[in-house]
DNA sequence: TGTACATCAGTGAACGCGCGTTCACTGATGTAC
DNA sequence: TGTACATCAGTGAACGCGCGTTCACTGATGTAC
């Protein structure tokens, strides 16, 4: 089962409902998640909140900006689970294989979701400003994540943009790939995806080490 | 400007338009990577096949069918690019990094179709046996490229399936990223993607060589 | 070679649905006096 | 503390549109005799 993020404050001094901008938000990632993108309509999010169709436009100008508001808090939440393992080892080598850890699973329970947070067709970032900012936040963990192995000397020296780019890359690859059930070994259980992910980061920071 | 593969035999002796199916698949083509997902209706591609709007339904059984034939379509070309790159030199280094600037290419050229190709809400693979054939002609191609690397000593000996798919995850990732505007550094011009494409390559394959 | 018939690619009109969105409203809450 | 008013979150009905798809058809082509 999935716990919103932080019990979302109830706020009690709130008008009708408590709090339905949240309410929605989590509807909707939960029917997207669940349903795929298709199935993500404001009439199915405002039934799941329990409110009139049109309640969600007291909170958002239109479903567009709903959209933006899953795939932001996809973003935010990709990041707080980062953190979370990060905190958890000071070795920058174990961090990076378990951060992948995270990336890729986060992507493979909530693929629909993780889909529009990278789905250029729906919407461009450009006009979703906090959405942008919610997302270069992951994008500067990766960076400081890399730069951690620069300072470690498991990684070469050099312009870390392109290198923390090219572990991205890695990893995003793979993510999409296994939402798309293109993976050609299993990767099921939780020990398969474990070990192949940490061989390819091990292969790849192998590969990013200083050349001779 | 886009020329359809071969010139698709007009077979003179056909019916009243010719080959529609085939106008119909490169219509489709032509309105997804210009105008996006959203704009591919089978109504416009009639529209754009010189057609009436149901005409579409004596070749294909319903929308999914000519989105599956999209998709299958940019499978073969793709394939067919990266032969074509394959034959220009016996160098399989030289090879793959070649090839994977077709691959990316093909996805900036392509983005609505590149994404189709690889977008599970909008169909299953396993519905469209010939989709899922063609798409793995060109996984098997892949294939062939890591084991002449491992023939050819610059990649390790080892499981040839799991190193490809370590390699197709690196730069699948990459035209994933670049076609959503997320590379943080300018690939626009064509000897900047080819020299970035290079230097991630280079790495790959070195953290790919003989382990001590 | 000419006629009658079968086939089937493409037409035109229409159906029905689900969707995003708008509008005039209601009624609960917060606030000024 | 009580009353009058303003605010604004949420309602219910409806609009209008674009879409995929169906239906009964037409008319060009291929084929049998």
């Amino acid at each position: 089962m999935k716990k919103a993020t932080p019990p979302a404050k109830p706020r009690a001094g709130s008008y009708h409902h408590g709090d339905l901008k949240r309410a929605l938000i989590d509807a909707a990632i939960h029917i997207i998640n669940r349903h795929g993108r298709r199935a993500l309509t404001l009439r199915a999010v405002a039934a799941a909140a329990g409110v009139s169709k049109n309640a969600p436009y007291r909170h958002f100008t239109n479903k567009e900006a709903l959209l933006a508001a899953v795939a932001e808090e996809g973003f935010r939440e990709l990041t707080r689970r980062m953190e979370e393992t990060a905190r958890r080892t000071d070795d920058p080598l174990e961090r990076i294989i378990q951060e992948s850890h995270v990336y890729v699973s986060f992507a493979l329970g909530n693929p629909a979701q993780f889909d529009v947070m990278f789905g250029f067709d729906l919407m461009s970032f450009a006009q979703h400003p906090t959405l942008l900012q919610t997302a270069s936040v992951s994008a500067q963990h990766l960076l400081d994540l890399v730069r951690q192995c620069q300072e470690a000397g498991i990684v070469r020296q050099g312009d870390v943009v392109r290198l923390a780019f090219g572990a991205w890359t890695l990893i995003h690859g793979f993510a999409t790939l296994a939402v798309n059930g293109l993976v050609p070994f299993p990767i099921g259980k939780e020990h398969e995806l474990q070990e192949i992910l940490r061989e390819y980061a091990m292969s790849y920071l192998e590969g990013m080490q200083e050349r001779t």
